[in-house]
RNA sequence: GCCGGAGUGGCGGAACUGGCAGACGCGCCGGACUCAAAAUCCGGUGGCCGCAAGGCCGUGAAGGUUCAAUUCCUUUCUCCGGCACCA
């Protein structure tokens, strides 16, 4: 790739083609015709089309790039046809890597984040991306984010907000909390793969993600068919619901503990627990220890486990370890005293944080009870299959459909599903359980100790103890000057003339919160504020809202799965609720893009392996670049990027360009008219036929598939074949040509939008592509009159035959026959079975 | 471990509902143009055998269903992604 300025940017002397003229030609004008600027019409039918919002981090690479080309291919095509489209862009413009590169540089946060704003904007503009700039937005301006304060104000007021103090995920070097969902690998942290992450105990505010788990988990349904359903079941997954029984266990002989409560989803093997099973964490385990015998050499392990146990660290492959507590709990069916152990596999966070060990029926008792010699207990037996002995078992028989109840009293017989229902009644009659569904998820913890955030908006008053910030006093602003050293807890803290306030009810002296909102606030809601970007009366008007919600499609990567949709579609259905959208589901559709890779990673700054997409705008121009990514690979797959591929499709429109340059005179000098099939020529026709077959092709690939890389090799194949008919002067009249030239220059405009309309003025449009309609397909034209029709033999083709469209089956096969290829392999034998399949292919089985 | 997804030429990929595997592009080979190069244009390009006509093999592997399988079924291997002591 020496020297290769000749080749790109610069144009060549062999085509006039020159996409920095051009591109910026229609840039300009479809700026002063505002022609994506966009309002709501409650007459025209709307499209919502968007791309996942950026964090404007320094360079936008053609990973960001494939995402904005296939939501502006969509864009331009609903355009096209007919729809009211809206499609906006905007930042995510709060976060910590303003922060840290605000320390490092010694600059403001703000600064570093305008800078690389300024710089995303004059990417996408030269892209030509079709957004209605005027409605831009960045989450990290008042206007926007008094919003998200005047949303935490009304989930508090219906207690959906609240403060817990609770074991956190500590991140070292960001010094700041992470979600449960930034804590990847087990215990690293998600900015930072390297570093481990710690557990500190902290006050932290939480939203009640949980309030909804059910909602979250049914309207998933509504999502089907919309979404990837791979997205839907990861969610799904992490929802995690799942149903059982709360049993309680008396404790014996220890003096204020107890009852404990345990979970479980078998309740049907309770005859066989041998032992009950406290998460290290759990809080009746101190009081378990004081004055029990064991307590003396209890203590010490308790310490270390609850040290180790928050840490995630390898917790498939540790080792289950436990102690005695050296007290008894008694099996409220069987009345069977069963030791109470603590065991490090029992989560707190799961459940009631306490189990019952059914060794014979759980793998993880099993694996626990053989390690501390506790007895197992067959309590199902497998209805075919060996007999299970108790002694012997390796693998815990965990399988509920296939099995029979025993040693377990009057549920004797019983196939564990008939146990589960009998039991829970049982349970729930005597008083010591009930039927319990419990879920994985859990509430969404928001704090931040960073400055480059939010503000939480409440106070603290020492006479009237926590006081939200009523709304007329909305927003707090961010201090302007804050201290940011990257060392302490929060920068807020540190900055007395926030901290210190008055109290909004008694006006005595109050201190603010300091901790600022997790970003993915910020991104819960922002399409919403697209709809009516600077109301300073309201996040937005509803009517608004509701003309172009829900959106019709999303973009973005696969990485958002969980958190940011999760946390956008709980945002949506709490302001259901507080009346402020009337749809159950923000995003109808939504489509992952898959990754620009370079060396077989994603790009990344860190990675140093990014492509900027500026660099190839000026090297190839927009249009190259954009159809290179919807060329390379199918819109849902990753993309290795490769520097020589992308040459192919440079070349391939400056063939178009000199195509169209090269009869844009005579297609000039038409006066309308439109072709008609009957008046054409053999070679009109071919050429006809293949522009509108194109067309109908390509016209599915974009609206409904969704393969723009086929899309686009059809549109290659039309242009090759219009070359392959040159010199179109002989026999092609002006207007036929017009029309396949047309056609071409239509079906590239969605993705070359630029080129498309240079070649749209030069073949003599005095207005803009812009105003022009997606082509109609012509069946007409488009009709095959004869087909070529393989002719096999036992299944291997021998032969081909041409005959008109829709010929009998008896006058293929008997031209069949005639073939010497045919009667050659045919050797004597006879047709026992002949297969026509209309105008495809004839299979000739012989005897 | 569980749940998904994917394996097709040297490479990216195509093949819509079971009907001609390899469209389109990259790369490579050959040719034209040129003093030469670049650009452009033309031709070739899955493997094996063959001078050729042609034949055989071929979509991770092995079976199966079918007149016909990249496509459906069973088994299996590899890679990628997600979740993971969730009781």
């Amino acid at each position: 790739m020496a020297e290769q300025n000749t080749t790109g940017a610069g144009g060549t002397a062999a085509s006039g083609y020159d996409p920095q003229k051009v591109e910026a030609k229609w840039q300009k004008r479809w700026a002063e015709a505002r022609v994506f600027e966009t309002e709501a019409d409650p007459s025209k039918p709307k499209y919502y089309v968007l791309e996942m919002l950026p964090y404007p981090s320094g360079t936008l690479h053609m990973g960001h790039m494939r995402n904005y080309a296939i939501g502006d291919v969509v864009a331009r095509v609903k355009r096209m046809r007919g729809f009211n489209v809206l499609h906006p862009m905007g930042w995510d413009a709060f976060g910590l890597p303003a922060e840290n590169a605000a320390i490092k540089n010694k600059t403001h946060p703000r600064t570093w984040t305008n800078n690389n704003i300024a710089e995303f904007q004059r990417v996408l503009h030269r892209f030509g991306f079709s957004y209605d700039w005027r409605r831009e937005i960045s989450t990290c301006e008042p206007e926007y984010y008094r919003w998200n304060q005047w949303f935490f104000l009304r989930m508090l007021e219906r207690g959906l907000a609240h403060r817990k103090k609770s074991l956190v995920n500590w991140c070292p070097k960001c010094r700041t909390v992470l979600a449960n969902e930034q804590v990847i690998n087990g215990g690293f942290c998600w900015r930072h793969e390297e570093t481990r992450v710690e557990s500190r105990e902290i006050e932290q505010w939480f939203l009640k993600t949980t309030a909804y788990s059910d909602q979250l988990l049914d309207d998933l349904k509504q999502l089907e068919g919309g979404w990837p359903e791979r997205v839907i079941l990861m969610q799904k997954n992490w929802i995690g619901k799942s149903h059982g029984a709360k049993v309680k266990f008396a404790v014996a002989g220890a003096a204020g503990a107890g009852p404990i409560e345990i979970f479980t989803t078998r309740i049907d093997t309770i005859y066989g627990a041998t032992a009950i099973i406290l998460a290290p964490a759990h809080p009746l385990v101190t009081k378990l220890l004081e004055g029990s015998p064991m307590r003396a050499e209890a203590e010490p392990k308790l310490a270390q486990m609850r040290q180790t146990s928050v840490k995630t660290e390898d917790l498939a492959t540790m080792e289950k370890e436990g102690f005695f507590t050296g007290r008894y709990a008694l099996n409220p069916f069987n009345d069977e005293m069963l030791p109470i152990w603590v065991g490090n596999f029992v989560l707190m966070e799961y459940g009631t944080g306490a189990i019952m060990a059914v060794p014979a029926h759980d793998q993880r008792d099993l694996e626990f009870c053989r390690r501390y010699k506790l007895p197992v207990r067959v309590v199902v037996q497998p209805i075919d299959g060996e007999e299970l002995v108790a002694e012997k078992i390796e693998t815990a028989f965990d399988e509920p459909v296939q099995g029979k109840l025993v040693n377990s009293g009057p549920f004797n017989g019983l196939s564990p599903e008939e146990a589960i229902a009998k039991m829970t009644a049982f349970a729930e009659q005597k008083g010591f359980g009930c039927g319990e569904t419990v879920y994985r998820l859990r509430d969404w913890g928001i704090s931040r100790q960073r400055y480059w955030g939010t503000p939480i908006p409440v106070v603290y008053c020492t006479k009237d103890g926590m006081v939200p910030v009523p709304d007329k006093d909305l927003p707090v602003l961010l201090p302007p000057n804050p201290k940011l050293t990257g060392e302490g807890e929060s920068p807020l803290a540190a900055t007395p003339e926030f901290v210190n306030t008055k109290c909004p009810k008694c006006g005595g002296p109050a201190r603010r919160e300091t901790d600022t909102m997790d970003t993915f606030v910020d991104s819960s809601w922002y399409f919403y504020r697209y709809c009516d970007p600077h109301n300073d009366q309201a996040p937005y008007d509803s009517a608004k809202v509701s003309y172009w919600f829900p959106i019709d499609q999303y973009i973005g990567g696969i990485t958002h799965a969980i958190l940011h949709l999760l946390y956008s579609r709980f945002w949506c259905k709490v302001m259901r609720d507080l009346k402020l959208v009337q749809h159950d589901e923000p995003i109808q559709r939504l489509f992952t893009q898959g990754m620009v890779l370079k060396g077989g990673v994603a790009m990344s700054k860190s990675k140093g392996n990014v492509v900027g997409a500026i660099e190839m705008a000026e090297k190839y121009g927009a249009d190259t670049g954009r159809l290179y990514t919807l060329f390379a690979a199918p819109p849902e797959k990753d993309l290795e990027w490769s520097e020589e591929s992308i040459e192919g499709s440079w070349r391939f429109l400056n063939r178009v360009y000199r195509l169209i340059e090269r009869h844009a005179e005579a297609v000039r000098s038409v006066k309308g008219g439109k072709v008609e099939a009957v008046s054409a020529s053999l070679k009109e026709k071919t050429l006809l036929r293949r522009a509108h077959q194109t067309l109908r092709r390509v016209t599915s690939d974009f609206e409904t598939r969704w393969h723009f890389n086929s899309a686009i090799a059809l549109i290659m194949a039309l242009a090759n074949e219009i070359s392959d008919h040159e010199p179109l002067e002989q026999g092609v009249r002006p207007e036929v040509r017009k029309e396949v030239l047309e056609l071409l220059t239509l079906m590239l405009a969605p993705m070359t939008p630029h080129l498309a309309e240079e070649l749209w003025e030069m073949l003599g449009h005095a207005e803009g592509l812009w105003k022009v309609s997606w082509p109609a397909f012509n069946q007409e034209l488009a009709r095959e009159e004869e087909v070529e029709i393989p002719v096999q033999v036992n299944g291997r083709v021998r032969g081909r035959i041409k005959v008109a469209v829709g010929s009998a089956e008896s006058d293929v096969v008997r031209l069949a026959l005639a073939l010497p290829a045919v009667a050659q392999h045919m050797n004597g034998k006879r047709v026992v079975k002949q297969i026509y399949v209309p105008d495809k292919l004839l299979n000739l089985v012989l005897g």
